[in-house]
RNA sequence: GCGCCCGUAGCUCAACCGGAUAGAGCACGAGCCUUCUAAGCUUGUGGUUGCAGGUUCGAGUCCUGCCGGGCGCGCCA
């Protein structure tokens, strides 16, 4: 429970009180009523609309219903001062007391400050990264990779019990594709046992898509399992063995790139296993028995026909009927399934093992597909399960201002694994959340691994490098012991009496609200504003020290208030700490 | 043509299920190093929140219509 929280139930037991005593209606709906912190902070430490909320309601004035509330609030613990304010807001500023104690609280939580109750255990799945298994992960697909794990993180900390899944898509006509160029590498690797002709005339008669380098690896292991094996067989045959191999091998590549993340799923799942689960025919049997798929024909798009247009009966499903523009083909001419027909097999294994929550994590071309796939789960679950889905714009490469081609076409992408080892893991994860998932991100080489205050992961690293560097130098003042957090939990809080550091503490005590407000909306970029916030305010009290030495952290005449200042600073240490670890970045004891 | 996302200071972006005088950083102006890390800090200038309406005590936020940018648009994934 935050700060906040706890001070709504006192703002609404006091309330309950008023309609005890007659001094307004009783049975009065206390839902919309919010205690938040004020927007400006000269406004005092908390705010309610409680007043005017209920005003309405009461048949009273907004202006009189807030002089009874506050005149009532101001006799609470822990209040300093009650007001009115605009039109009809209660402001409180609470006494020093009531802050230092949770500084105090901070220091015993530890690691665990800002874990939430209120996901309450719910099982969600979030879905990210399920890049195809054709090549290497590149750039963008870092920055979905990114935001999943630290939405999932963020999660965990609000207490929802999460679960990281990867959608492999191994049954596609992209992954016989790729068998063919790996099988071209295989014969190539071969090198004297199979002749030029052969291989010309296998690459002449293929449709060779994917002709990058890291296959040639491939059909060199392929080679060297398998021996000449597959040179005379006919294509059936090679093709399911040569397919699986090589989906291992890109999983494979993938899971080293997802290593260099520092990234790790709980599940992966793969399409093919679906289908040959049957998952896909129970699922359109689900829809089915509810009237939910016909066959019928499409009208073209309109203002947008495409030249070989023809009318043609498709097997659909009734997306229109929960949400989405039109019906949606569930089957190719062939035969074979859609991919929307198997996504739909996928989202309702998620929903019967139990995920109430679904969030998807996909690349912003993938927008048009995000009410087909919400009708679905509607479908589905009869509107019990709840999918989000948040697509992540491009991202903008960058080199000293001047920007890295990276034209699909050309297949020019930058892979994510050279991007990490450029400019290491930890630049590439904060980085990756400092915009919002839908917003353009650039990215700039120089830019990420500068050491100045327009890095964002520099300026907040050195607030913690900071913290540890003060601690060493009060190891050596005072010695070393009654420097870890249980001590200065104990520490003369009471000597934190400067604005600053109080109003430093304040921003601590938010720490739980935004871990709470940022899962709940689902949205991992608010820890970054929040810890830069936080990295700013601490940077500022830091330096009021150079200007006047009563302000240092550490008084060497006055050990007590020392030890109440690097309770503060341990404070920030920890919440900073607590904010990277949900980034999956590592907190630096020093800046090198 | 239709759908989705976006439009906030010169630039890059915040604004917590509708809250008070819309905030940060960069850039620009003015200060601060015999002092715990100046790789930094303080302070100032800067706004018709794309435009026009609507909803209400209150709108950057919700609704409608325009304008501009991005993505997508029957079997690809």
């Amino acid at each position: 429970m935050n700060v906040f929280g706890r001070f709504r139930g006192h703002v609404v037991a006091v309330i309950e009180r008023m309609a005890e005593d007659g001094a307004i209606p009783s049975g009065l709906d206390l839902a919309r009523v919010a205690v938040e912190p004020p927007r400006d902070a000269n406004h005092g430490d908390m705010t309610t609309n409680a007043a005017m909320v209920l005003a309405g309601p009461a048949a009273m004035k907004p202006n009189a219903f807030a002089s009874l509330l506050a005149e009532r609030l101001a006799r609470l613990d822990d209040v300093a001062d009650a007001s009115v304010a605009g039109p009809g807001f209660v402001n409180l500023r609470l006494e020093d007391s009531f802050w230092h104690a949770r500084l105090a609280e901070t220091l015993q939580s530890g690691p665990a400050y800002g874990d939430s109750s209120v996901g309450g255990g719910e099982a969600v799945n979030v879905e990210f990264v399920s890049a195809n298994p054709t090549g290497p992960l590149h750039v963008g697909h870092s920055r979905g990779a990114v935001v999943g794990d630290a939405l999932a993180a963020l999660l965990e900390k609000a207490g929802y019990d999460v679960t990281r899944e990867y959608y492999v898509n191994d049954a596609g006509a992209q992954v016989d594709k790729l068998a063919h160029a790996a099988y071209w590498r295989y014969l190539e690797a071969l090198g004297d046992k199979v002749s030029e002709d052969v291989i010309d005339g296998f690459v002449r008669d293929s449709d060779l898509e994917y002709r990058g380098d890291y296959l040639i690896p491939v059909g060199a292991r392929l080679a060297e399992r398998d021996g000449v094996k597959w040179v005379e067989a006919a294509r059936d045959e090679w093709l399911p063995e040569v397919r699986a191999f090589v989906i291992d091998e890109m999983m494979g590549l993938i899971r080293r790139d997802l290593d260099a993340l520092g990234i790790r799923f709980d599940v992966f799942t793969s399409e093919r296993g679906l289908v040959a689960e049957g998952k896909v025919e129970d699922a359109l049997r689900f829809l089915e028995a509810r009237g939910l798929i016909y066959t019928g024909v499409l009208d073209p798009p309109k203002g947008k026909k495409p030249d070989d247009w023809e009318p043609r009966p498709q097997t659909l499903f009734r997306a229109s009927a929960f949400g989405d523009d039109v019906d949606r083909p569930l089957r190719k001419s062939d035969g074979a399934w859609t991919y929307f027909a198997t996504d739909i097999a996928y989202h309702l294994d998620k929903a019967r093992r139990g995920y109430q929550t679904m969030i998807d994590v996909w690349g912003a071309d993938h927008g048009g597909y995000v009410k087909r796939m919400q009708a679905a789960v509607k479908a589905l679950t009869d509107g019990r399960c709840a999918l989000d889905v948040k697509l992540c714009q491009m991202v903008g490469l960058f080199e000293n201002g001047e920007p890295v081609a990276m034209s699909k076409r050309a297949g020019a992408f930058v892979a994510a694994a050279d991007v990490v080892e450029r400019v290491g893991r930890d630049a590439v994860r904060f980085i990756m959340l400092t915009r919002r998932n839908d917003a353009h991100l650039d990215f700039d080489f120089a830019k990420v691994t500068e050491r100045s205050r327009d890095n964002p992961v520099f300026y907040v690293q050195y607030a913690h490098a900071r913290v540890r560097s003060l601690f060493r130098h009060a190891a050596e003042v005072f010695g070393s012991g009654g420097l870890d957090a249980d001590a200065l939990a104990r520490a003369a809080m009471h000597r934190l009496t400067d604005a600053d550091e109080v109003g430093l503490i304040k921003v601590l005590a938010g720490w739980p609200r935004v871990v709470e407000g940022a899962a709940e909306a689902h949205e991992p970029h608010r820890v970054a504003y929040y810890l830069h916030a936080l990295a700013a305010q601490f940077h500022a009290l830091w330096n009021k020290g150079t200007d006047d030495a009563n302000l240092r952290f550490l008084v060497e005449e006055d050990p007590e208030l020392s030890r109440a200042r690097l309770a503060l600073a341990q404070g920030v240490a920890t919440v900073v700490a607590s904010g990277l670890r949900i980034f999956g970045v590592t907190p630096v004891e020093e800046m090198r």
